[in-house]
DNA sequence: CATTATAATTATACCGTTATAATTCATCAA
DNA sequence: TTGATGAATTATAACGGTATAATTATAATG
């Protein structure tokens, strides 16, 4: 591992582990250049890093201090779509159909392939806590993504992709709706058609920029508390 | 303006000049350091601000290229609240009430201050060409912002705050909801009782982390499409 | 006591360099 | 043609230094 994380994770475990509190000062850059043998540089880039992860704001002049969420139970909706840290809660996932298909019009634009090329189909509902959280489909580029199956779909999709394929996952865009349900989503939803509902395209690419997986989810409306944070800066 | 921004806002201004397509390569770094006669780390600053940005991704040992959103009217979910770039919508907002009040509970909470502190609330309906948008209740902080009205109000007030109070905007927290609209919403949106909506608590903080700014709106599901850009990295 | 000026603290900008890792491209062999 | 090998390209990591700007603490001033 890269020496920056290697400190921004010792840093952050160190607040977890005393549980910091909002607005708690940090040792300054010098310290931590001593404790961990480094350069300021890198002291500034494991600094940055937690930063822009919401843990830590940095005030010029001032100093590093603790930045904390106030309110639990929310499911945080940060870099990675939303798998992150979703180890607080009890998510599983139920494989409803899994199969290779020719991908539709829509599919084949976002994933930037042609209508001929195969594509794996997974449909998935989720549950948090056993409740259900979210219907998806899912279309993987199957020249990247080359094997699946229903074992692996039950389990993280993207860790696998990651782990046992060795591709490295980049960036996403996310097209969010606000809607209502319709008669099969309120059905698998256990909900009533016409209820609201959260409706999230989301487009993930390699880190090289190629679209390797075009997911559609409607969420259930009792579950959505998400949680985001914004760190400023530029501008 | 710092030049590693000043650099940053260039080749920005240059990729939306030349329309350039998503994958496009952009120059080699050497070229950004004889081009703006400055430092590799500077130009490596300016672009790692354009990744973070979503308009640029990097990829070591290849090159460059250029990150587009692909769909248009999706309001953009980044930084800045929402703020951010709205100009390419037509947005207005009519003051329905604008007073200085003692705050509630959990507004005093988020806020951080005594129950007894003066905080300035604003009732808003923002409209987006020309249709209701969000329905909008702001607490401020008296003692950061201290002065208000209406006209201020029908504007944009953290402009307000940035240029004219002089405070620096940081960071913010946000809380995401899909509900339903109850009766009096409803009507204030020109929607009905039991559609769905978007409700969002944000706190916002100065670049001191001193929460100055307790919102909490309610959006129009019919012009709910927000676009949001995750860049990964971190882990 | 309040206000103002000054100094100390502290994070950030910016420079320039070396080393490293991922990717791409050219070369060669089978 | 295919695959492997190695070289060139390219972004990133990490070092360490000087200069700068914001904040905070301290001292001086009225």
């Amino acid at each position: 591992m890269l020496k920056y994380q290697q400190i921004a994770n010792e840093i952050q475990q160190d607040i977890e582990k005393d549980d910091l509190q909002q607005g708690t000062k940090l040792p300054v850059l010098e310290t931590f250049m001593t404790e961990y043998k480094t350069s300021k540089s890198t002291v500034i880039k494991a600094l940055s890093l937690l930063e822009r992860k919401g843990l830590v704001y940095q005030v010029r002049g001032s100093g590093i201090f603790v930045r904390r969420r106030s309110r639990k139970g929310y499911i945080s909706f940060s870099n990675q779509g939303f798998s992150d840290e979703l180890s607080e809660f009890d998510i599983t996932a139920k494989v409803m159909e899994l199969d290779i298909r020719k991908p539709p019009e829509d599919v084949a634009f976002n994933l930037k392939i042609n209508p001929e090329e195969d594509v794996y189909y997974v449909k998935r509902i989720r549950y948090i806590n056993g409740q259900t959280l979210c219907l998806e489909e899912s279309y993987y580029n199957k020249s990247i993504v080359t094997y699946l199956n229903i074992e692996i779909a039950t389990g993280s999709i993207f860790d696998y992709i990651s782990n046992a394929l060795g591709a490295k996952i980049g960036f996403s865009d996310l097209y969010l709706h606000i809607q209502k349900l319709d008669q099969e989503e309120a059905q698998q939803l256990q909900l009533k058609k016409g209820d609201p509902k959260l409706f999230v395209e989301t487009i993930f690419y390699l880190n090289n920029g190629s679209p390797f997986d075009f997911s559609k989810v409607t969420y259930n409306y009792q579950q959505s508390q998400f949680f985001f944070q914004s760190t400023g800066h530029s501008l």
